[in-house]
Parts: C-alpha cells; structure tokens; sequence
DNA sequence: ATCATTGCAAACACTTTGCATACGC
DNA sequence: GCGTATGCAAAGTGTTTGCAATGAT
C-alpha cells in the first residue's frame, strides 16, 4: 500500500490525527512483521518516553473500527496488528522463529458448496509450521 | 468419530482415566458445538460439584498434547476445544447466534505456488459472518 | 506407601475502564 | 475555553502455577 502523507490518510479515513496516533500507524506502516502491542510499545516509546499501552491500546482499536488496520489472532494469547488489507491472503508462522509471514492465496479455487447459505464477511486462514529460512538452517 | 469406550480410548492415546477426564472427554465427544472452558466447567459442575476450573484447563491440556482434541482459536479471548480431526476442514463463526459451525472444505484446489518452501504442520481456515439460520430471521 | 490427580488460592498476562490531566483548535 | 486525546491506576478476564489434600493401585 502507497501512502504518502499519514495524515491525510488517517483523515480520509475518518481518525483526526495526533502525534501518537501518526507514530502508530507508521510504525505498522514501516513494519510489515505484524507486530504484537507490546513490540509497538516498546518500539516507540524511546521516541515517546510518555507514551502509555492504554494509548496503544486505544489506537489500535480506533484503528481496527475504522478499517485502517486488522488483527490476526493466531494463538489465543498474542493479538497481532497489520494495516488493513482486503485482498485475499494467508499467513504463515514459523514455530521457530516466531516470525508471521503474508502469503498470497488464490481462495477463488476452493471448493465453496457446503458455504452457500452463508454470508461470509471476514475470511482467515493461517498456516503454522517451518518457514524455509528455519528449514535450510535445520539441516 | 465412532469411539464405544472412552476409558479405552483415553489408554490407547497413553492418558490415564479419571473420572473427571472421562467426563469432559465425553462432553466434547457429545457436544460439537466447540465448547469453551467456561461452557464445559459449567455443563460438567452440575454432574461434578467439586469440579473446579484447574481440572478442566489441566485435563484439556494434556488432550492437547496427546493429541485427543484440538484448541480453535478465532477470537483472541475465547479459546474453544473440539475433537482432534486431522482432515481438511474450516470453521464458521456466526456473528449473531456466537455458534461455530463445521464447513467440510477442500484445500488441494487452492493455489499454493507461494507455500512450496514452507514446511506446513497445521492449517486453520476460519469464516465470519452470518449463518442461514439467522439470515432467515434477519429478513 | 507411593505416585498421580484434583482443586483451592494466588499469581500472571493481556486488555479494558474510570477519571484527572494535558493538548489542540 | 471547550472538546478530545492521553496516560496513570485500578478493575476485569482468561489462563497458569504452587501446593496441600485427596485418590488410586
């Protein structure tokens, strides 16, 4: 995704910026790895040294209501943060280097009949297992 | 899955019987609806009064482990079990009546050029929307 | 008697809420 | 100056851990 001016971005998308919440959103922006709350908060607050999770919290889920960003629920227990992308995608983690990768799916050729009658509006699918960096290493 | 005898089961797959286990196994078995913790501690107290909330997230772990039930994780906060099932199938979340639903689908048609490197354990699939029993009253 | 399982209470991790302060227009 | 954003502290939720009591062989 192309984005010149932040803010502008972030007003077209109805969320009046602020310095923290610009700094969020590059910071997703810049860091395509998906990050946790607590890697957007430690990241950023040698920057802002006030900066408080609530803040993080808070943004992210602005973010998430205006469809600027999207979170991945892998394992119950981390909630990762990505700009928000509507076009068909998987991900992939790695068990062992713990890195989430985007992985680009045709869905179109899955066979759908038994979804007929359902309305889908959200779809995810997530693979969990070796990278190929983990794998060569492995050997 | 035919299984006539749980206590069997349970050896066969190297757990130890209880009587606590075999309840909650027998109530995941009974109940394909993806209970939670929550949904089986409070199904199971009435017949258990002792039963306490360890025992469940305790038992459901070693499950785990041994590979005799499975943990879906859609929601970041509201982790459900179901039966181990090793075939392709995915998950529907209805966003109305909360139930999640079984979808037999099949993966070999999908596209996976990208992932041929990628070392694949698991695979999770999940859709979110609305199901034909709640679209009808929708109407 | 020994060893494993159970279950209470406390600890933990993650997230949300209440509210006073600070900021931006 | 007014309305909103921030951030501390506290509360809430889901899960795990420590450990004593209980249960099974």
């Amino acid at each position: 995704m192309k984005i010149d001016n932040i803010d502008s971005y972030l007003r077209e998308k109805d969320v009046k910026p602020s310095y923290q919440r610009t700094k969020i959103f590059q910071y997703i922006l810049d860091n395509h790895n998906h990050p946790t709350v607590n890697q957007i908060y430690e990241a950023l607050t040698d920057k802002i040294p006030t900066l408080s999770k609530t803040t993080v919290y808070n943004t992210l889920n602005l973010f998430i209501e205006k469809k600027l960003v999207e979170i991945i629920t892998i394992e119950g227990n981390e909630a990762r943060y990505d700009i928000y992308n509507p076009n068909d995608h998987a991900h992939f983690k790695c068990q062992l280097c713990k890195n989430l990768f985007d992985i680009h799916l045709d869905f179109s050729k899955m066979s759908l009949k038994e979804l007929e009658d359902y309305k889908i509006n959200e779809q995810h699918i997530h693979f969990i297992g070796i990278c190929p960096e983990c794998a060569k290493k492995q050997i």
